[in-house]
DNA sequence: CAACTTTCTGGGAGCGCTCTCTTGACGCCT
DNA sequence: AGGCGTCAAGAGAGCGCTCCCAGAAAGTTG
């Protein structure tokens, strides 16, 4: 260990100022009730001396850590994929902790091994709160905190049986889709397909019902393949339904990147886009302007999704009371595939 | 807050145990002096009072936090794009940092305001090491750590002067290009050209050293544009390229993402690739695979460079002295477009 | 069998901070 | 002028842990 020169301590600012321990907490804490040149000559001490607080000393009397977890669960297919889910929601987040002075800590959870080490970490309070970001499948975890009364905030309806409300933030899914497929209604599409998400993330059942809901309202057969999210899972399932059905006119497909993936199987299928076939995507990641043609998808604010769920996390570690659900608008951006 | 049920603390745990708080200590941190038949009553108290062990205690006294920082410079433009590098970091470093038992506080530093708050945050040694995911420009910052005696690694080799040396994790970038441009010419290429990378990050200045370099050698022109590693850039950067010498036929592109815009301006001006022009990018992000035709690339292992950064710095950090540059290889990965 | 090691466990100090409580100084009212 | 209220600053008690040191118990040797 390098020996860098002793950090100096409230008790030696104290000495330096002329004042005691009390004092200079309550200047480096911003208390009003010191007075002004007794402030001042603490804020010079602390300057001289490059005083820095102790942040774990600091714990252990407030047991506050001024820290939240971050949790990406690893197996969910798309927090590693391109889609940029990932970095917007921990970019959400790290702006609004910045903002409030607090510390990111970020667990990847994939083995069962770390998700026991989450939950420890957690229930031993080394952090204020857990976000949990696109949790898979019913993962009981978030509820296992709040229990413990931990204030935990999920990205996406949490799945399963609610045993104890778990706070959530999430996007309007089944508006989105229905403009989606709205449009491609309204644009006189007779035909059309979908390609789903995995059914056991909420992302991909609720796009999924969202599609089912606004066709049935047409009367319309509907098409259904199913995919993981990624590019190669899309091309498949475009695949598929090429064979099921080869006079499809349009196709919802519920991740950007899986439309990725169909537009190169429609393209290898001789099919042009959007005139033989209609694509709509969903997420519109940068790259959706960038496909060929460029691709017409749902907007979903990742970012700002980050944001909300540590505006309430934070608030609900403050001690307030939150409402248990936000859901944040999605918005239909046309471009050439549809 | 919600006031969960008392923690247990170590006093608690060796009262049932009915040993002294020492010796529960010595179990809880895996000494081995203490009789197996303690050490089983001890284990089983744990057990049954649930105690985690309070981390601002045990920090306060060892000096250690058992935690690192991961620094991401949001002006990077590559840091948010989706090249995957980021995450890619963070998922190489956060595998190693739990094996190790270690937990990862995430900072991203963009503005002035945050880069101050990062250096307080580590000279206030609240994390026992730094990593810094590509170095902007010559950001003093890490230098300045390493003054003040914090383990510091960055990747990517900093520029600047070296007041002093700076432990970092790179790739091969040079190598890389070469293989690539090496490529170019044995496939009878004549008039290559190449976008490089934004010239204040070192692998937009190496991979452009790289291509001159080869080049040079095989007593060629060279044309340069240069993007800023997005794919817009890559877009513009290759219009101008054809403006300049419309008989091109090849390039070679320092990023995927500008690879991926710069196919689409030569499709848009009635290119062929790889027939007319020959394009070769580097990264292999997922992406590559699935252009328009699939790309042909220079790999490098992002994820592994995460994974040595983390075991570099932890190995400073249990102060162990480090060799101060570790470079991994790179590797030509042949698809359609070149 | 006494004297001395060798193990193993407990006692207790102290890491740096916050926060309650107390003291002290001052001004104001009667 | 004396008593009171008010407000600012200091004293001191821990927060939960580690680790040094002392001391007890057990083992070893001449």
């Amino acid at each position: 260990m390098t020996t860098a020169r002793e950090r100096p301590t409230l008790e030696a600012v104290a000495r330096r100022a002329g004042v005691s321990r009390a004092t200079v907490s309550r200047v480096v804490n911003g208390s009003t009730t010191v007075a002004e040149p007794i402030q001042e000559a603490v804020r010079r001490a602390v300057q001289e001396l490059g005083y820095v607080p102790n942040l774990a000393a600091r714990s252990l009397v407030t047991q506050r850590t001024d820290s939240i977890a971050l949790v990406l669960p690893e197996t969910a297919t798309r927090v590693f994929s391109d889609d940029q889910f990932f970095p917007g929601i921990i970019r959400g987040v790290s702006q609004e902790l910045e903002a409030a002075d607090k510390q990111l800590v970020l667990m990847i959870a994939g083995s069962a091994a770390s998700h026991a080490r989450v939950e420890r970490y957690a229930t031993g309070r080394h952090v204020d709160g857990v976000m949990f970001a696109s949790v898979h499948g019913a993962d009981p975890l978030p509820a296992t905190l709040v229990r413990s009364g931990i204030p935990v905030v999920c990205s996406g309806r949490p799945m399963g049986q609610v045993t104890v409300p778990v706070p959530y933030v999430d996007v309007d899914h089944i508006g989105g889709v229905a403009k989606a497929v709205r449009h491609l209604l309204e644009t006189g599409r007779r035909r059309i397909a979908t390609i789903a998400g995995p059914q056991d993330m909420i992302a991909g059942i609720d796009r999924l019902a969202g599609y089912r809901d606004e066709l049935r309202d047409s009367g319309r057969r509907s098409l259904i393949a199913v995919g993981d999210f990624t590019r190669e899972s899309g091309g498949l399932a475009m695949r598929q339904l090429l064979d099921d059905d080869p006079d499809l006119d349009a196709v919802f497909v519920a991740s950007d990147l899986m439309a990725h993936g169909a537009l190169r199987t429609l393209r290898e299928a001789g099919r042009r886009v959007p005139e033989d076939v209609a694509v709509v995507g969903f997420d519109d990641i940068e790259m959706a302007r960038y496909t060929d043609p460029p691709l017409t998808t749902v907007r979903q604010p990742i970012q700002e999704m980050g944001r909300e769920m540590t505006r309430q996390l934070l608030r609900m570690a403050a001690g307030e009371d939150i409402g248990h659900a936000v859901v944040l608008p999605t918005e239909l951006v046309l471009r050439e595939s549809a």
